[in-house]
DNA sequence: GACAAGAACGAACGATCGTGCTATGAATGG
DNA sequence: CCATTCATAGCACGATCGTTCGTTCTTGTC
């Protein structure tokens, strides 16, 4: 259920997510699914933490496993691709929900908030750990360049699934070869 | 008219203007403002061009009167960043409608399309006229900087608009000086 | 001053939105 | 075996959506 709400999120917003269409796609009745939930807006928070957890359990856990310093930021780097082009029919939901969400308040973009801080916090230890390992100048900054990170996966998005360059994996390569380079000792 | 629907539009999406609301805000009937355009759709488009337009007189524009080369690309930067946090209320509307409209087919997304590859031909150009200039090493793939660059803006609405870091402006500048350090000769 | 043209209007349409109510049926525990 | 719980369904509600229609008002032309 809330696997389809995600999809179809990824694909017209969490904000076209409407009750009665996402009922039609799981074979519910309209009130049978929206007793699960009692509102539209916990309907979009479960949304939203689903997706969390996907993205968790596909990008970042598996990262983690990979071996200290560069090989765990490319890791990351490739577990994220793969996200923004496979997971979800639409592409990455966060980014598609950030730009819906970005100009509200109330508990859905309190959710995003966070699950964008912890991603950011989450790149610059694995970068830090980077950095301990000798695999990168001790004098990178981390959060910097985690914010790099983000916004080449950010252009990756946008040159992908607006543009639909065949081109925009490669340039997101190598645009993380480049940070990586300067980041080297 | 047109301002007033690029403005919500920057708030609640391209889908989130509707024909009520906005009648509201400009003081006119529902059927009065229907009437300037014939459907929604339409309006849609209208707002889209009306935004591109402002984008070029405020970013592009003025970014072509400075001097070749580097400052041409910093002028372009900083232009767009001011245009991505003052121009409308919530920020660069091109930015929440490709998120919005990157999975549909039909006029709007094609004027999207569109814009977005005239921004990264533009930005290419800027950067052989800094090659030609002496500025950038004559092996600098113009448009993977372009790409580059709009990762970063991208980035910076992300950290600024979801996130309201205040350091968004700061780690944009710095990425851009990144991406020049590793372009200069 | 008569008249065509277009802008703006109010009212209404069918559809769909989120959200309540009430009923039913199947599972579950005493 | 009965009582209770819980997921689901049906139906209806007020609101709002995009859109249409016929009418009024303004404006410029002859």
């Amino acid at each position: 259920m809330l696997d389809q709400a995600a999809r179809t999120a990824s694909e017209v917003g969490l904000r076209g997510v409407t009750i009665g269409t996402l009922a039609d796609l799981t074979n519910m009745s309209k009130s049978g699914l929206f007793a699960h939930f009692g509102s539209k807006e916990s309907l979009q928070l479960a949304t939203v933490q689903h997706a969390r957890d996907k993205f968790v359990e596909l990008v970042i856990r598996p990262a983690l496993g990979a071996p200290r310093g560069e090989p765990r930021v490319r890791a990351l780097f490739e577990n994220w691709l793969e996200w923004d082009t496979h997971a979800l029919p639409g592409g990455c939901l966060f980014v598609a929900a950030a730009a819906e969400f970005d100009d509200e308040t109330g508990p859905v973009r309190d959710e995003l908030v966070r699950n964008q801080v912890d991603l950011g916090e989450t790149i610059a230890r694995i970068v830090r750990t980077g950095i301990a390992e000798g695999h990168l100048r001790d004098d990178v900054d981390s959060e910097q360049f985690a914010f790099a990170l983000q916004g080449i996966l950010l252009g990756f998005h946008q040159y992908s699934r607006l543009l639909a360059d065949p081109l925009a994996a490669h340039r997101a390569r190598r645009a993380l070869d480049a940070l990586l380079d300067a980041a080297r000792p």
